[in-house]
DNA sequence: ATGGTTTTTACTGCGTC
DNA sequence: GACGCGGTAAAAACCAT
């Protein structure tokens, strides 16, 4: 499914392919590597927690019903679909003897019963269209994108999905494995791009999550650096400085269930803050996408718990 | 449903450019 | 006066029970 370390060796003079940048933030926390321009995640070390189409030792590999790795799961099926028809004539529209009718009667009753996996196919071509769409709206790697395909599969093969829209299932499952994978992207964010009702993603997000057993770190502060520090027009080197100050929140336990990205928001403005640079607490609300109180709230709080004070 | 926690909305006062 | 900042109260959103 995904390369284990072969392109981790070298990042030191990478490109970002979607802008073009040279300023690559290498986030060791999480084993990224991250633009600063644009945020887009370029490499990551991804763990691959799913939960069930991994085998761990040689029997259950043998057990499954797809062995080995499949080449990709964004393709809903080889177009190998046949449908037969009921009109008793063959393909050079003569009729049918009664034998052969027979035959091919048995044949189509066959293939209706299993009309469970030709909807089911129908589905899935449908929730891959979206997938697609959305992980290149959310340009995501495409190892996120294939895991987002293995939990929409197993989503439907659990009959998650019946009665629900797809499009939100698919938006779910993506938002799961950003989630999974530690990207820095919010909920809100994900169903703004995905235009769904964030109220839906959420409620099948966690559906799916719950179901599926699968675990969802927190979004951790310090990934959201680079992006709201780039949107923010905040000089590189506060990031470092902020990442800093985000580690000893963490160990002094001064960011529990605190939004991510007013954390990181606030930990930017201190860092620039006291390297002199002037960034409004506004400009990194709205990189942060969220508002000037949070922002000021946690400002307030990690200055606090740091015992850190700015000059002014 | 309910209560506790967090974020947002809206408003105010203060200092400075 | 507009702007950035700090504070607060109340509403809304969220989460676990």
């Amino acid at each position: 499914m995904q390369k284990p370390a072969d392109k981790a060796t070298a990042e030191s003079q990478r490109v970002c392919p979607e802008c073009g940048s040279t300023d690559l933030f290498i986030d060791r926390e999480n084993g990224e590597v991250v633009c600063r321009k644009c945020g887009l995640v370029i490499d990551e070390t991804m763990l691959d927690m799913g939960p069930e189409w991994r085998s761990y030792t040689r029997e259950e590999k043998e057990s499954r019903t797809r062995v080995g790795a499949p080449t990709t799961l964004t393709i809903h099926n080889k177009g190998l679909s046949t449908v037969i028809g009921q009109d008793g004539l063959d393909g050079q529209r003569r009729r049918l003897t009664g034998d052969a009718k027979n035959r091919y009667q048995r044949l189509r009753i066959r293939q209706t019963r299993s009309y469970v996996r030709g909807s089911a196919e129908r589905n899935l071509m449908q929730a891959m269209n979206d997938l697609a769409r959305f992980s290149d709206a959310l340009s995501t790697p495409p190892s996120v994108r294939e895991q987002a395909a293995a939990i929409y599969r197993k989503a439907l093969e659990r009959d998650l999905v019946r009665g629900r829209s797809v499009r939100i299932m698919a938006a779910a499952s993506l938002y799961i494995a950003i989630r999974m994978a530690g990207l820095p992207r919010s909920l809100s964010e994900a169903s703004r791009i995905c235009r769904v009702k964030g109220k839906e993603l959420a409620r099948c997000y966690r559906l799916i999550v719950r179901e599926l057993g699968i675990n969802t770190p927190r979004p951790s502060a310090l990934s959201f650096l680079p992006r709201i520090a780039g949107e923010a027009d905040v000089p590189s080197g506060a990031v470092e400085a902020a990442a800093k100050i985000l580690r000893e929140a963490d160990m002094k336990r001064a960011s529990l269930g605190k939004d991510p990205r007013g954390l990181a928001a606030a930990a930017l403005y201190i860092a620039s803050k006291m390297h002199g640079w002037n960034i409004t607490q506004k400009e990194l609300a709205d990189a942060a996408n969220t508002t000037e109180v949070t922002v000021r709230n946690r400002y307030r709080e990690l200055c606090r718990a740091l015992k850190i004070e700015i000059s002014n």
